[in-house]
DNA sequence: ATTTGTGAATTACTTCACAGCA
DNA sequence: TGCTGTGAAGTAATTCACAAAT
């Protein structure tokens, strides 16, 4: 969220950002914000803040986002399009570099430039492209078939769509966004269900406008 | 999270579950789903464990999803196309009931079914279907103006996928989820973001497969 | 004069451990 | 005997408040 606001300060021509501007900005506390930075470093000026550029450079290194990081994507569906589309056009650090999908019909066919390459191939060129991060947006029946394929073929990092709990080996992260539990819990926070729950004050994580750790 | 295992369960022919078996399957540790369910009400049955079909209801009963809830979604893309499918296929708790897009090719199109209606109908027909749920798959650029006419429509709960920080009135709930910014977290988790940071051990919330309050 | 970086205080969350019930 | 529901204990996260720095 970090990064986000202090490229839109670059554009705005911001070249510094007390705590206290970003807290505004992102709806943080101050302290918070100062925390979450002093923990990877001294990254301000004292009585002046924190250079923009040179903050997003360390976050961008924090990250792990210095050069194009590549990505692959698995399934090419709609929302593997959207994804894709998306990782395009933006920004240009996280990137989805191939695509794979098993149905032959898809096989060949183009999305942004990128052709989709059959599953057969996967681990193969995973290998070769040294890709260390994927994106599921396959059906759940395949979903573990896949995450195994990935992991053999040295994938650290995968962003999972499917609604199913995968079990990953020590070292594998997998950060899970499933869109109907998020619709589902929506609902909560809707009059139907207020009504109905009297006491129900839950923390407002919703409000911040956080992804804690969610898609 | 424990609705769909309860789902699960009730698919396997299973009747009763402990916070133990719970918590084997869904991750967590037993005493934090006790806590869970204990928030709401007495569920359980000492000695016994929790009436999955019963449990199951009174999650339901929480969260509102007692009869099928409407969803409205403004923008008819590739992710717009995504949710759609997903919402209709699998559970019918929460259902997209309506899609609007600004795009007049798209209009009159069908998604699963459902015809795109114009823009300029949005207000109105949510109005009339009472609809308080809306998602957001709209480019930044005009999220904040089509959230500002779901309000008025009566919208009370928003999925944003626009990267875009959204100012919702009071009583308004908006959850974002960023696909761009859980692409670039997950490179985090590799290697190439290890390598750099010596010490930055974090709090695993991206191994036990939670959302977090992302999708 | 102002704002960072950070220990100390506070607040929130999780785990422990057990009384209360079936 | 077995498992829930829950205060008490322990751990983690946030906020306070101020010395250090420019």
């Amino acid at each position: 969220m970090y990064l986000r606001e202090l490229q839109d300060m670059a554009a705005e021509g911001v070249h510094v950002a007390s705590s206290q501007e970003l807290a505004q900005r992102t709806g943080f506390s101050s302290e918070q914000i100062r925390k979450d930075l002093a923990y990877f470093g001294a990254f301000g000026t004292r009585g002046v803040g924190y250079d923009t550029s040179l903050l997003e450079a360390e976050i961008r290194r924090i990250l792990g986002l210095q050069r194009g990081v590549k990505v692959a994507l698995v399934g090419a569906g709609n929302l593997g399009t959207a994804l894709t589309r998306y990782s395009q056009q933006e920004h240009k650090d996280v990137r989805i570099s191939v695509v794979f999908d098993a149905d032959p019909a898809k096989v060949g066919q183009e999305i942004e430039g990128l052709r989709i390459l059959p599953a057969a191939e996967m681990g193969r060129v995973i290998r070769e492209m040294a890709i260390k991060v994927a994106v599921l947006a396959v059906p759940g029946e395949v979903a573990q078939a896949v995450l195994d394929e990935l992991m053999d073929a040295g994938i650290e990092a995968v962003l999972n769509f499917s609604p199913v709990k995968l079990r990953a080996r020590p070292g594998v992260t997998v950060q899970n966004i499933d869109l109907t539990m998020e619709l589902q819990s929506l609902v909560y926070y809707t009059s139907e269900a207020k009504g109905t729950e009297e006491e129900a004050i839950l923390p407002d994580a919703a409000a911040k406008g956080g992804q804690d750790g969610r898609l």
